[in-house]
DNA sequence: TAGGCCATCTGGTCCT
DNA sequence: AGGACCAGATGGCCTA
């Protein structure tokens, strides 16, 4: 089944609205054991009896093998000729490290994947985001943040998150908002019509479903919970930090990673959490402001806004 | 039940 | 020759 239309050039730019992530990893385990069942089914196979079958299904097939795909793409897979003896058991036998092999192969995919997962905005290993979502998030993000680089203003919550949500899935772009505790319905409209988000803290597009999803799994965001916390201590209870890292002037971060973030972060911020979730206090060069734009912009607390030259000279020197 | 997502197998292709 | 990579096929699980 196909997780992008034929039509898009690019499977990451559309978004799968309806679609039914993210998907809760509570099941992981029964799907490993699931899983260690059905490679146990596949490695006793007889791919003799197997490769017949298909064998005889090539046969019948052989006139159609000849066409081809649009755009000249053969599909077309030659008849295999079939083995027998000492030579089926070796091809069986490499058939099967090739297996294994594929499968380590796509676990270290997968694992690469998980590593992204947690440096993405959103994280929460109780409720991941699918591949695809992952990886357009990634991209929206690391877009987010070059664009927030290059333009050397000040920064604003609703134009980053909407670069963030570009081509995200409808639920996905609620849980963002959710950790933006934005309206994302509001926010997505359109460039003009922006309220301030603390009006309605939770006032989802779609469903209140969405809504409670997105509060039970992440830590809700706001620049009020970045100012409070500024003043407070982070509270004991972290456990998972989904990265918010925007321009590097705030960001979710692990409590063990706060250190050398703080070390090699000249705009670490604060945030706080909502109940159950992480609450980290780093030193902030940054406060929200408290008037009536509030909570859509940063103030600088001890300097202004720095441009990308200004910022660069820091790593550069 | 349909659709989305996923893991796995598999054969083809490319590279070393 | 063998491994890595890729994409198609398949079937299971989950959710709306």
């Amino acid at each position: 089944m196909l997780t992008a239309p034929p039509d898009e050039p690019d499977a990451m730019r559309e978004p799968q609205f309806g679609a039914s992530f993210p998907r809760s990893s509570v099941h992981d385990s029964h799907r490993q054991d699931k899983q260690d069942q059905r490679r146990q089914r596949f490695d006793n196979l007889d791919l003799h009896e197997e490769s017949s079958d298909r064998d005889d299904e090539e046969e019948r097939d052989e006139d159609q093998d000849e066409e081809q795909d649009e755009g000249g793409l053969s599909k077309r897979r030659t008849p295999r000729r079939r083995q027998s003896g000492a030579g089926s058991d070796r091809a069986r036998l490499r058939r099967q490290e090739a297996n294994a092999r594929e499968r380590s192969r796509m676990h270290g995919l997968n694992s690469a994947l998980e590593s992204l997962r947690k440096v993405v905005p959103c994280y929460s290993s109780a409720q991941k985001l699918s591949k695809i979502e992952t990886l357009r998030l990634a991209k929206n993000y690391i877009r987010a943040l070059s664009e927030t680089l290059s333009s050397g203003t000040r920064p604003d919550l609703v134009a980053f998150a909407r670069t963030l949500c570009k081509g995200l899935s409808q639920p996905t772009t609620n849980l963002v908002a959710g950790c933006l505790q934005l309206n994302a319905g509001r926010f997505l409209a359109s460039p003009g019509d922006v309220s301030p988000p603390c009006d309605a803290p939770y006032a989802y597009a779609n469903a209140e479903t969405s809504r409670a999803d997105a509060t039970k799994h992440f830590r809700s965001f706001s620049y009020c919970n970045m100012y409070d916390s500024y003043y407070n201590s982070a509270s004991p209870d972290s456990q998972l930090s989904p990265p918010l890292n925007y321009n590097g002037m705030f960001s979710f971060q692990k409590p063990d990673e706060q250190t050398e973030c703080v070390a090699s972060c000249r705009y670490g911020a604060t945030c706080c959490g909502a109940p159950g979730r992480a609450s980290i206090s780093r030193p902030s060069a940054y406060t929200a402001s408290t008037d009536s734009h509030f909570p859509n912009e940063l103030r600088m607390r001890n300097q202004p806004f720095q441009t990308q030259e200004q910022l660069n000279a820091g790593y550069h020197n």
